[in-house]
DNA sequence: GTCAACATAGTGAACGATCACTATTTTGGT
DNA sequence: ACCAAAATAGTGATCGTTCACTATGTTGAC
């Protein structure tokens, strides 16, 4: 680590002002404003270049506390991190923080620590302070009645319950393309292994297996309910009796499927001759496991400048954009090694479920 | 996600100013800002009271942007987030945040995109507008000259190669430790997978290894430079001649372990059997890997505290804090099941290359 | 040449806090 | 009681912008 403090002890540089440029370009300061402000439209060419010199020469550059004082607005953004055992999403974090910039806002980074509530205290306190102007959060505000706030706040990227027709479908298709997926491979005995609940998205995908077993007539020999992590894989299957009949696993993640196969071979299982498992996240570590986990593909430098897109959009009042390219191409399945044919190969599936 | 878009057009709640305040209790506004300053102290109490109840009553909060303009100060650090394939330390970002907040500061997030002069100018260019009062990098800011800069700025986790007596001595000696055991162990013919040679962690670990191996008289049959990837183990040992000897590898992180835990798998050697593996960070998905990785624990959030602890104390102009606990503590080896006895075991060491 | 309409530029007052002073009240020793 | 010193409180200026106006200069139609 390494340290350099500049700044020696008195040092003032004495940054130049509004004003300085204005006099020294023989201006008045509220001519230079609007240089900055119109970008120099509606000055005389003449005019302009007088600005412009004299900035160049003071090496002038506007005082944006100053100007969010007068203008009440601080192009600031906050963004909750994630805590607990969730994905580690930098490439999230670095496209959503990118396409701010593009956008002309910072971001401010609201560390997690404590519950949900405590966290969003946290939250709510920077809004009420009029500090940000806007809340992207990456962990679940559970419980939370966001319309108290006196700024926007988007969850991300999860979807709200109530917008599922809108995109959770989309991450829905996926979980049941698994499953059917496996079915078609033979299997009619499965096990779900959920992530954290708080997390929209596995209760959608929770969701989603079980519509799927029951439209395809499939068995579930049940769902545990877990917490995104390896252990909770590992802990699941350990857990299972001996003659559950389960050959296929959907695990929440890779993080789980990966715990998932460790605990199968320790109770002497081959995977995937003897259990498939599918995982969900397409991390790099679980492409080289042994076997390398058959998996989803998930973008996340889209979902981040997505989610970020969306908070802008709503702190500037303007409508909710569209999703960007459609969420098929980004959530693929991939198969690798983890996933093999059932005991029922080659027949057909059982009679779907009539609708009643 | 989702969407909470409060302030309805034209909704202006009219925040209450310290003047108000002032009013409201019968006081002068100097008053009321020395209540902020001081935190009571030196008012009597009688007046402490009044004020107190005229900003519960008036739901008072102080204009952060008229402070930070009057003041100068701004109360902000930015953090540059790591791109490229190094690990994705969300705990070490909450630690620093937290951290940061505790001492009174905020974080301002730096997005990652093109290399590192880029982003370096992003960086300095916040520390030049007065924005941030100083600068913590996540990733290597290579071939910058840090002095430019008129704030501080801290580069974590790693040290500075100047710094090398202070703190990476104990780093190395981890990686001395490592190869010491594997020694033990009866392994003789080494091979060091580096991580990205920008990163300082990477360049100790690699010269740490070459140093041990010549102390001890053990042959290594080289360094592979990778860049922290599983992609880069996998290549690497996918390249070994056979009959090159080696039975032991030092990986610079457990994500490249698991590349070269398959890569062994495919060339149809047995880890630990024939080929012995160390990694370095001790990842969940390495400890249900299998085998399982030996590693290096890492306490990445002790990590982001201090660093973000050494930036604050940068900008306080205080001294150089301290090392929190001691290295020691916080790496430690644990040893799991990719390392094993090798073909000398049992056998003493050979003679030390005496000191010339 | 006149005058309205438009294009440019200028003036002074905010924004909401803190700073550097000055003014007033309390305190306590005699 | 008195008065200096200490403890509290108040006054006015100021930080660097932008806002809402007002003022001046430039056109072009008649």
């Amino acid at each position: 680590m390494s340290v350099e403090s500049q700044g020696a002890p008195g040092r003032t540089p004495k940054r130049s002002t509004l004003l300085d440029v204005a006099r020294r370009a023989g201006l008045s300061h509220q001519t230079v404003s609007r240089y900055y402000r119109d970008n120099g439209e509606g000055l005389k060419a003449a005019t302009k270049t007088r600005i412009e010199s004299a900035i160049a020469e003071l090496d002038y550059r506007p005082n944006l506390i100053a100007r969010s004082m007068r203008t009440r607005r601080t192009g600031r953004l906050a963004i909750v991190l994630p805590g607990g055992r969730a994905l580690h999403p930098t490439e999230f974090l670095n496209a959503a923080a990118e396409l701010a910039r593009e956008e002309g806002f910072t971001v401010e980074m609201v560390g997690y620590d404590g519950d949900a509530a405590e966290r969003l205290g946290r939250v709510l306190e920077l809004a009420d302070w009029g500090q940000v102007e806007g809340v992207l959060s990456i962990s679940p505000l559970d419980g939370v009645d966001r319309r108290a706030s006196s700024v926007p706040i988007v969850v991300a990227p999860e979807y709200d319950d109530d917008m599922r027709a809108l995109r959770n479908l989309a991450d829905g298709d996926t979980a049941a393309e698994i499953i059917e997926h496996l079915a078609g491979l033979g299997h009619r005995t499965f096990l779900h292994i959920a992530g954290d609940l708080r997390w929209t998205s596995a209760r959608n995908r929770r969701r989603v297996y079980q519509e799927t077993i029951d439209r395809l007539g499939l068995t579930s020999y049940g769902i545990v309910d877990g917490d995104w992590s390896a252990q909770s894989g590992f802990d699941a299957v350990m857990g299972l009796p001996v003659g559950s009949g389960v050959t296929a696993i959907f695990a929440a993640s890779d993080q789980v499927a990966v715990g998932v196969v460790r605990a199968a071979w320790r109770r002497g299982w081959k995977v995937p001759d003897d259990l498939s498992v599918w995982g969900w996240d397409d991390q790099e570590l679980s492409r080289f496991a042994v076997p390398a986990i058959s998996t989803v593909t998930v973008d996340r430098e889209l979902e981040g400048r997505f989610a970020m897109r969306r908070l802008v959009a709503a702190v500037r009042g303007e409508p909710e954009p569209l999703e960007e390219p459609s969420r098929k191409t980004v959530n693929r399945l991939v198969d690798r090694e983890s996933a093999a044919p059932g005991p029922f190969a080659g027949q057909p599936l059982p009679r779907r479920r009539s609708a009643r």
